[in-house]
DNA sequence: AAGTTATCCAACCGCGTCTGA
DNA sequence: TTCAGACGCGGTTGGATAACT
């Protein structure tokens, strides 16, 4: 017994949306707050399509809060920054760029980004410099710098912790006494929580999670691995020895495509890397605030 | 102008995960 | 706990268009 069809294919229409039916769509979610069941919206709209097409249509086309254009160089960087940190997974990508969908990004990725890295001598899959992914001499500055990195961002996190639970105790007092706090409140919780956003998200479980190493990507997760929580716990950081990696395993790139230099592979990797441990850490993380407004 | 090749991106497909009975 | 239905994700395809010869 086969798994069943998403759809009965029969009389079901394929391929591009006409306007009509875009317009169909859109009038029943908007009228009824939602979409409810994709599998009975065709059926109630009359709409000839299975429910998975019009679920795609929707979420990657006619969602009203969809961001048109090309990809700012702000929004380059970060889907690089988070493919090196959480490889193909477009949708924890995407979640981080309001506006875009993880079909967007992941086209956007496939088209430009892959071969914009690899004319750069990087490895699209690794972030490694193709050259010295089997050997790399000065790996263990990298990790250093890495290690340098993890104990930033744990220091950022527990700082960030610290002051929401400040904060948090703060409100909960004085909520009782003046209701007209919550205001207030919530503008400093969304100041100065983004940190801890990001670090309960996808991209924090990247950092900390210890993975099986099944995949291409868990394979590369564990490796970017660090022993955070020994960390914190020894107050020390750790020996690089102790890391599960001795490479290095998520850098930037330079945007600019015309100010690389792809035979100075050496160079481009310790500057890309630089770049992503650039990352701007002493807990200003006001550049990502756009990204979770 | 016509034919060919490259590029882009919307849409499809299959599988894994989630959820509720 | 099991199972089936529904949903969501990532890989892939194919049509439209642009660029090139």
């Amino acid at each position: 017994m086969g798994r069943t069809p998403c759809c009965d294919k029969k009389g079901l229409k394929k391929g591009p949306w006409t306007a009509e039916e875009d317009e169909i769509l859109a009038n029943y979610i908007n009228k009824n707050g939602g979409h409810g069941s994709w599998r009975s919206l065709p059926k109630i709209t009359g709409l000839l399509r299975c429910g998975k097409s019009c679920r795609l249509r929707w979420t990657n086309y006619l969602r009203p809060d969809i961001k048109r254009g090309p990809f700012t160089p702000e929004e380059e960087k970060l889907v690089i920054q988070l493919h090196a940190i959480l490889g193909n997974r477009w949708a924890a990508i995407a979640s981080q760029l309001p506006g875009r969908t993880d079909n967007e990004i992941k086209n956007f990725w496939n088209t430009h980004l892959k071969k914009r890295l690899k004319s750069m001598g990087i490895d699209p899959k690794t972030h490694e410099p193709v050259a010295s992914s089997t050997s790399y001499p000065n790996h263990k500055s990298h990790a250093s710098i890495l290690t340098r990195h993890m104990a930033q961002w744990e220091s950022a996190r527990l700082e960030a912790e610290a002051r929401l639970s400040t904060e948090s105790s703060h409100f909960n007092n004085s909520n009782n006494n003046n209701n007209n706090n919550h205001n207030s409140s919530e503008k400093t919780d969304s100041s100065s929580d983004y940190f801890l956003r990001i670090w309960n998200s996808e991209v924090g479980d990247a950092f900390r999670n210890v993975q099986k190493p099944d995949t291409d990507h868990d394979t590369k997760m564990s490796r970017c691995q660090s022993p955070i929580s020994a960390v914190t716990a020894s107050s020390s950081v750790k020996e690089e020895s102790e890391w599960k990696t001795d490479k290095f395993c998520a850098e930037d790139v330079i945007l600019e495509s015309d100010s690389t230099s792809s035979n100075d592979l050496e160079d481009s990797s310790d500057t890309a890397l630089q770049l992503l441990f650039d990352f701007p850490m002493n807990n200003d993380m006001s550049f990502l605030e756009n990204y979770f407004a």
